[in-house]
RNA sequence: UCCGACAUAGCUCAGCUGGUAGAGCAUGUGACUGUUAAUCACAGGGUCCUUGGUUCGAGCCCAAGUGUCGGAGCCA
């Protein structure tokens, strides 16, 4: 076995097999480490595709896999995907040596290669208008019949969902997949940047806990030693008001599990979830605090991605007219959103419903004054906005145990919903939380929830106990709805879903 | 848990009132020195989800099962 080889290895490069099968150039030297400076000067820089544009005219090397090829008997074109970016890369037949050049052609989709040559701005070319005039080519890995294909004609995006969720982990190399999920990183970059900014701690909540804490949804339970139960986190949202009330203003980021068998658009078994919960704050004040924090990332990822995300739906000229104006609508999201009561809520989703002739729509949009919304109420409410709106003051009656009641009106809840425009629904739920000891124990009795794995929780309003509220911010259903999604699924590296735990 | 749809080539789909299986993409061979979903020619590729039934004959009709997708409830 080669010296190299422990290094290789422990620096994910390809293994001596491998590299004993590589076509190889007189630039290449198979014994230098990933990320090793040239070891002689003539050895051209490894460069990202990213950082490309720091480097017209210079000769550099860039380490990729093929994302497409085309090309003549005497011309290549190979479009290289390294992660950072995408680039033509043009090899001639006569800039490297026969067999070598015979070996490109024959090369498929997403075989990995090193290619060395010159930057150049190109007008003709994709993606960036500069290529790569390629003067040598290491191929480091073949790759035969990938499974996921190239977009239209049958292909890329005109897979079955099923198909390309048993391939996830294939799909996710596909542009689309890489742009949403680069916009996930970019949402959840501005989430944390926000609360940092603005005073807030991050102190994340357990994940494994004893007692279900709303007792509303159903938990994944797991045996704990040997004999008793652990239930994976729904919610950080009680340990947040511990961590609230000893650092004045907290947040928690982290994975959320839910065991309902939902099978729709907007549900994962798995999801992110950021809760920030604040002391000597109301249900106003949290309002505010939503708008400002949403506006503000959402602002964030249309500064960044907006050509992106441009570009992850349309195909046809339908969805093209749909994006210019979704794109529209995420420019205007912006202080103040629509604030409607649930009282009104309930009149406007009763006036919708009067408008239906369709009977199946009018079953699904019953509604009256008492009842939670389900998701056809929300869908058809939110469409008739442009802004995400904040719906406040639910029935009491149908909301968790500890959320405040408005001190007028008993039956109402001192919570509320953002609920994204053009259909997208609920992204985020919060309110204030009762903090008097009296009022949260009868809830918790009418609730028939556990009082003795609890009794931390009552702690908190025996010693100086204040007003505080906070939220909970659903970010796959965030970046759904930013990068104009239909489903969930693919706005997270690997879903959990009801009939899927694999890849 | 309930309701609905679907299952045919590696992938996406078509398939006539029930009569021996089709296309595009992908793959292989060949042509082409600027391709942008390259193009052109030729070729290989099938247990029509499973089991049972009806029929002279089933991809097609019937029943059950399995799987996938969508929706409801619940929620972010």
């Amino acid at each position: 076995m080669p010296d190299g080889a422990a290094a290789r290895r422990a620096s994910c490069l390809p293994g001596p097999t491998v590299l004993r099968r590589a076509v190889t150039t007189n630039r290449h030297d198979p014994s230098r480490r990933s990320g090793e400076p040239a070891m002689s000067e003539t050895k051209p820089a490894w460069v990202r595709i990213e950082n490309l544009k720091d480097h017209v005219g210079q000769t550099v090397t860039l380490k990729g896999w093929l994302a497409n090829k085309r090309g003549s008997g005497k011309v290549q074109f190979l479009h290289l995907r390294d992660g950072s970016g995408y680039l033509q890369c043009v090899l001639g037949a006569h800039d490297v040596d026969a067999d070598t050049f015979e070996r490109v052609k024959h090369l498929q989709q997403e075989a990995s290669v090193e290619v060395t040559g010159l930057v150049k701005a190109d007008e003709r070319a994709p993606y960036c208008q500069m290529e790569l005039q390629a003067n040598g080519i290491v191929i480091v890995g073949e790759s035969r019949d990938f499974p996921i294909q190239k977009k239209g004609k049958g292909g890329g995006d005109d897979h079955d969902p099923g198909f390309l969720m048993d391939h996830r982990h294939l799909w996710m190399r596909d542009r689309r997949q890489w742009l949403i999920l680069r916009v996930r990183a970019t949402i959840i970059k501005a989430i944390r940047d926000y609360f940092d900014d603005h005073g807030f701690l991050l102190v994340d909540s357990p994940i494994f806990t004893a007692n279900a804490c709303e007792g509303t949804t159903t938990l994944f339970e797991t045996k704990w030693f040997d004999d008793s139960t652990a239930y994976l986190s729904q919610s950080g949202q009680l340990y947040q008001e511990a961590t609230a009330l000893a650092f004045g203003k907290t947040y928690c980021f982290g994975p959320t599990f839910r065991a309902e068998k939902s099978k729709t658009r907007r549900h994962l078994n798995e999801f992110w979830m950021v809760e920030p919960e604040v002391a000597f704050m109301d249900m106003w004040a949290d309002m505010d605090l939503a708008e400002d924090f949403l506006s503000t990332i959402v602002q964030k990822a249309l500064a960044k991605h907006e050509n992106e995300i441009a570009e992850i739906l349309p195909s046809t000229p339908e969805e093209k007219e749909w994006m210019t104006k979704h794109l529209d609508v995420l420019r205007g999201v912006k202080a103040p959103f629509h604030r409607i009561s649930y009282d009104d809520a309930v009149k406007q989703i009763e006036a919708i419903r009067a408008e239906k002739t369709d009977e199946e729509e009018k079953k699904l949009l019953d509604i009256h004054w008492g009842m939670d919304f389900g998701s056809p109420h929300e869908t058809e409410l939110t469409k008739r906005y442009d802004k995400p709106i904040m719906v406040y003051g639910f029935p009491a009656a149908v909301k968790a145990f500890y959320m405040k009641k408005d001190p007028n009106r008993p039956e109402v809840a001192m919570g509320f919903d953002v609920l994204a425009p053009e259909g997208y629904g609920e992204i985020i739920g919060g309110g204030q939380r009762e903090d008097n000891l009296d009022l949260l124990q009868k809830e918790v009795e009418r609730h028939q929830l556990d009082v003795s794995s609890l009794g931390w929780y009552f702690d908190l309003r025996k010693y100086g106990s204040v007003p505080h509220a906070g939220f909970g911010l659903g970010v796959e259903r965030t970046v759904a709805w930013v990068c104009g999604l239909h489903h969930v699924r693919e706005t997270i590296p690997f879903a959990r879903t009801l009939d899927r735990i694999w890849p």
